[in-house]
RNA sequence: GCCGCGGUGGUGGAAUGGCAUACACGCAGGACUUAAAAUCCUGUGAACGAAUAGUUCGUGAGCGUUCGAGUCGCUCCCGCGGCACCA
């Protein structure tokens, strides 16, 4: 009878059970009823699952459990991201190869999960580096060859010396580094595949409105976007047939504008023959742009001897050279206004340039600019600017705009930070890039037939220095025929970057069915993959999507991207891969720091789930913090969770199991505390508010083992059930073995509570002049009229005594609140 | 500098504009025990106070809106994350 809580006795039985029987596999769904509920898939390390990935995905599957018990059909699958330098640097470190090691890491951390109860439709589960599923990708990759997405350009590059390859912009942190590594990056001129995801700019932003994702995200990827209007204004050079294009966003300050800056990779500078702008320019490419940004913010530069001139006023202005100005942004030039631009306001400082002012701010102060404080940046009112006097900035903006189209003396430009994507990669462990060389015909893509295109099993796969992959050694390999004219060709050796698989892998787990797979031919064509879109049982696209904020600009963007071009090949329907993303916040250690197996502190999921039990475990993730804050782990508050899900157990053993319905009297109070309680959860989960729900599960097992027998059978399933998406595994045990169902509870029905049930004494507390002085009670179902709650307050001691004058008002909200204004 | 998020007990945190500090951890006292662990019970924002009487103060700071503000508005300060010689 009185069974003792321990979780490794019926654990283990339940995965199998759980297995055997299939009680996850995804049902029939439609498109009014589905829930895909999607974890980003984890690269799976030799390490091992993370204590943040636990979180990661108890949180997803307590969503995915919720839904299924909501009567949803529900998609929860899982995978594998392991192409990529990651698990290639480790293979290096491990002296294993990647082919081999991948595998055993997968089975590693598949045993984990499943240990944990994740309820994932395993049919669906595949690894991005097989074959099977890269051949997609290749596909895919000649999909927007074809569609014109995709040139190949020597280009110097981000790159990164110890890993020897080419990097995008996006995997280049803040300080210069490789968001992989933590090396500095360098640049390097490599021929390179390159996306135009800038042509999906606007789309990628404007998209984005429709999207319920947290507010950082969604300015992170707008600010990567970084849309800006502007103009292009063209100036004439004196004494000269050139003319210079700059750049600007603020054309309303064009008459304070007194010298023209270049870039010094510009066109205009290479034809200076000019010694010291030569010099100038040849100290400049030798520097880094590190080197450049470690030297601070003083301007340096050298005057190329030519006059630009302001097409307002014919002012002529000085044209200088200036390592300040970047070539790969606007036009590579700029037109100084230094009464209105710190920048320029240092560059004229330091050459003894001109000053003109041309806003008034807030301040009025009409004055000379001489000192950097007197910078005006800001809102203001035009001056010394002839027919935009007295305009704001932005009337201005828009006139003199309209001024210079009219004169066909500029254009009006719309400006991105988002670069195209570099998307080669001079590393072994990718998806081979299916293109083929050719000196007669060019680049020609891999016939779809021959697809996949295999990435050879070879010893020495480690990175070279030569700017190539080791694929480029593997002869028999690289030489091959042009599948256009049949002569001799080349492949591509560069290999796609880790980011590629991930682009489309939450479509590919729609589209496989294992019952179909086997009559369902799987060779990359259209026909087939529209096919399988059809058969993929319109779960598309992502309704939930869970993981780390890390990947805002990266994977999340690129999805994105590769999601808009397939609409346009009208190989999806949908323009959003994810409708929905929360983000979970990171696990410290217990010293607050990062968890690293430097530091020692590292906490194993294994160790917790052996010690604790996976339930116990899921459940303090869950309770530690909001899911999306950052924490550092307690061994002493896990304990904490461990004697709450202990103290359930022992609760239901105290149950007299035998006990009829009609001999049991039901305590309403409990049972109208438990209504409560499950009408919190059931709103808490959909709201991601994990540990409030189980905030209210312990409140309510505090109250009601004063009484164990105070509820009624079915009463005491319903608890059982709301607390099954956080602790599978007790809950089962439980419902099999103390109540004797049959079918899983995993696959029972969510109770419905009404609020009629709900009867509960509520409290209203009684103000003077807006302070808390005392409290009435009164009935929910029945709330007291004013008067009645008046007359209470008035004979209460500790409200009277505060009533020292006249009541000049008093403001009652039924059921709320009453105050004495005096 | 710009963008985003946040600041509540010793700690993690809770709170549709209406009892601030739920729930948990820790701590203190007690029960059980030869003892410890485990478990259970009680207490636990601060100040004054013998008090589990009572009063005052109290959600980063300051103003404001409101009968009433942790919550709304404004001005700051601090922390975290992202971006940045971006014209």
């Amino acid at each position: 009878m009185n069974r003792k809580y321990q979780p490794n006795e019926f654990e283990k039985k339940w995965v199998e059970n759980w297995e055997k029987n299939k009680t996850y596999k995804s049902n029939e769904s439609n498109k009014t009823n589905k829930s895909y509920i999607l974890a980003m898939f984890p690269y799976p390390s030799g390490a091992g699952l993370h204590v943040g990935h636990v979180r990661n995905y108890t949180g997803t599957d307590v969503v995915a459990r919720y839904y299924r018990m909501n009567g949803r059909a529900v998609l929860h699958p899982m995978g594998w991201d392991a192409f990529g330098l990651p698990a290639e640097n480790a293979a290096v470190k491990a002296k294993k190869n990647p082919m081999d090691m991948v595998p055993e890491h997968i089975a590693t951390f598949k045993k984990q999960m499943k240990s944990l109860g994740f309820s994932y439709d395993w049919d669906r589960e595949f690894t991005t580096t097989d074959p099977a599923y890269y051949k997609w990708t290749q596909w895919l990759f000649i999909q927007f060859y074809k569609m014109g997405l995709l040139y190949k350009k020597n280009t110097p590059i981000n790159y990164c010396p110890v890993c020897k390859t080419g990097l995008a912009e996006e995997e280049v942190l803040a300080d210069g580094t490789h968001e992989r590594c933590g090396n500095k990056i360098t640049k390097k001129d490599l021929p390179q595949w390159i996306f135009k995801i800038t042509k999906y700019a606007d789309r990628l932003l404007e998209d984005l409105k429709g999207l319920d994702w947290p507010e950082g995200i969604l300015a992170m990827q707008r600010n990567w976007i970084g849309k800006k209007q502007g103009i292009n204004i063209d100036y004439k050079v004196k004494g000269s047939k050139e003319i210079i294009t700059c750049f600007t966003t603020r054309p309303d300050t064009n008459f304070g504008a007194t010298f023209i800056v270049l870039a010094p990779e510009h066109e205009f500078v290479k034809k200076i023959q000019k010694e010291d702008v030569k010099k100038y320019v040849k100290e400049a490419a030798s520097k880094s742009e590190i080197e450049r940004l470690a030297e601070g913010k003083k301007k340096t530069g050298v005057f190329t001897g030519f006059y630009a001139i302001n097409n307002l006023n014919g002012k002529e202005m000085p044209v200088w050279v200036s390592d300040f100005v970047l070539a790969s942004f606007g036009t590579g030039a700029v037109v100084g206004v230094p009464g209105h631009d710190i920048r320029d306001f240092e560059f004229a400082k330091e050459f003894g340039i001109d000053i003109i002012r041309v806003v008034v701010g807030s301040d009025g102060d009409k004055s000379p600019i001489t000192r950097i404080e007197q910078v005006q940046e800001k809102e203001g009112i035009m001056i010394n600017s002839e027919f935009l006097n007295g305009l704001d900035i932005h009337q201005a903006t828009k006139k003199i705009m309209d001024w210079f189209e009219e004169k066909k003396l500029g254009k009006r430009i719309t400006s991105y930070h988002l670069r195209d994507w570099i998307f080669s990669r001079q590393r072994y462990w990718g998806e081979p890039i299916p293109m083929i060389y050719c000196k007669k015909c060019q680049w020609q893509p891999v016939a779809e037939g021959e697809l996949p295109l295999k990435l050879p099993y070879i010893k020495s796969y480690e990175p070279t220095s030569t700017g190539e992959s080791p694929l480029a050694t593997v002869k028999d390999w690289v030489n091959t025929e042009c599948p256009n004219c049949h002569g001799p060709a080349k492949r591509e050796t560069d290999t796609m970057p880790n980011w590629a698989g991930s682009c489309w892998y939450f479509i590919r787990f729609a589209q496989i069915q294992k019952s179909n797979t086997k009559d369902q031919k799987d060779n990359s064509s259209i026909e087939n993959w529209k096919l399988q879109i059809e058969n993929s049982g319109n779960w598309l696209p992502v309704d939930w999507y869970l993981g780390g904020a890390e990947h805002a600009v990266l994977h999340l963007l690129y999805s994105r991207f590769w999601v808009k071009a397939l609409y346009d090949l009208k190989l999806l329907d949908f323009k959003e891969p994810f409708l929905k993303l929360r983000n979970q916040g990171m696990i410290l250690a217990e010293d607050h720091r990062k968890m690293s197996k430097s530091f020692g502190n590292v906490i194993n999921p294994d160790d917790v789930v052996s010690e604790y039990g996976a339930d116990a475990l899921r459940i303090y993730e869950m309770f530690m913090a909001p899911f999306n804050t950052e924490i550092p782990w307690s061994t002493k508050a896990l304990q904490g969770s461990y004697r709450f899900v202990k103290r359930i157990w022992e609760l239901y053993q105290k149950q007299d199991r035998n006990s009829n319905i009609k001999d049991q009297k039901e305590d309403t109070k409990l049972v109208s505390k438990l209504f409560k309680t499950i009408k919190k959860i059931t709103s808490d989960i959909p709201q991601v508010k994990f540990n409030t729900s189980i905030a209210a599960m312990m409140e309510f097992l505090n109250y009601w083992e004063k009484n164990p027998n105070g509820l009624e059978k079915e009463n005491a399933k319903k608890f059982l059930q709301v607390l099954a998406p956080f602790a599978p595994f007790l809950t089962e045990e439980l419902w099999d073995s103390f109540f004797g169902e049959k079918n899983s509870i995993h696959l029972s029905t969510w109770p419905k509570v009404g609020d009629e049930i709900i009867e509960e004494e509520i409290i209203i507390p009684v103000q003077v002049n807006g302070k808390f002085r005392d409290t009435i009670k009164s009935q929910k179902s029945k709330v007291k009229s004013q008067k009645e709650i008046e007359k209470l307050a008035f004979k209460s001691e500790k409200v009277k005594k505060f009533i020292t004058g006249k009541v000049k008002k008093t403001v009652y909200i039924p059921g709320k609140i009453i105050n004495f204004i005096i």
